[in-house]
DNA sequence: GGGAAAAGTGTCGTTTAGTGAAATTTAAGT
DNA sequence: ACTTAAATTTCACTAAACGACACTTTTCCC
């Protein structure tokens, strides 16, 4: 399980160096081989380890292409999604166009959510804890979790 | 399997090149014949190997021509059909009619999709992912998906 | 039918980006 | 505090993509 919270240098050419503390499980899990794709609500990237990815692609492809939805999903997550190695430094070189799409420059956070990462500028990474907090606390629905 | 997004720029005579890391399994799968059409329903193109493109082709051509919908695909996907060879530098000439239809100028997109790849004017394909940013998140229907 | 122009094809050289290795810095353990 | 190991940054090399050029083929017009 991946979880907590790093910031991280990109360097000139783009790569991400994977946190130490992350490498053995990664190194288990998917022998180096992940999956990068963006987020289709958030200007965020997600990385898998290929094997979770392939039960979300599976998933996602199952929805009924008649649902407006379901299509934007599919376009988003799997129009995007990209093979990538980790080398043999632990790095990974997120392609330009992903970098783009997320407005990364030279610092990223990385952020753990269990099965997979989240990826973020760390100025839009702020402004988005920002906005949270400035938010009305809208929990409705939520009335029986126990925080 | 094709997967992953890359940016290209098309010559001046409206060739494609194939990223290198697709050429391989080019050859393999259909000794560099592609076929190459059109989407019904978005201004991109859908490029297939050979063989894949005739399973698609076959089950397409079995829908009873009764319907609507199926005369539509009949009518886009078939009848804008066309056989392109890679040439022996990994390009693809894209025929003027295509290039056309979908907007192409000197950058575009090219989209694996598993068996097929979509190819969009890069300017379209980041139209569409604003678009689906900006879209209120309507999830009906999908609520038990797991990302 | 001949000529010219346009469209298509192939090759080469330059530039940029990707890859891997080396070296310096940081951290940890003795 | 010193030695060892590890991690991060920098540098150098390789390969792929781009643009340019030249040659071939086809088509359209005269």
């Amino acid at each position: 399980m991946f979880r907590g919270i790093t910031p991280i240098n990109l360097d000139a050419k783009g790569r991400l160096a994977i946190p130490t503390r992350y490498r053995d499980e990664i190194q288990d899990r998917c022998d180096q081989k992940m999956v990068l794709t963006v987020d289709h609500r958030e200007r965020c990237l997600l990385l898998y380890p290929q094997p979770d990815w392939n039960t979300v692609e599976a998933s996602v492809n199952a929805l009924p292409n008649t649902s407006k939805a379901a299509r934007r999903l599919q376009h988003m997550l799997i129009g995007h999604a990209s093979d990538l190695d980790v080398d043999g430094s632990g790095r990974l070189l997120i392609p330009a166009l992903h970098r783009e799409h997320a407005h990364f420059e030279k610092r990223v956070v990385m952020v753990g959510q269990g099965h997979r990462f989240e990826i973020w500028s760390e100025s839009l990474w702020q402004a988005k804890n920002e906005a949270y907090l400035a938010e009305d606390d809208d929990m409705s629905g939520l009335e029986d979790l126990r925080l």
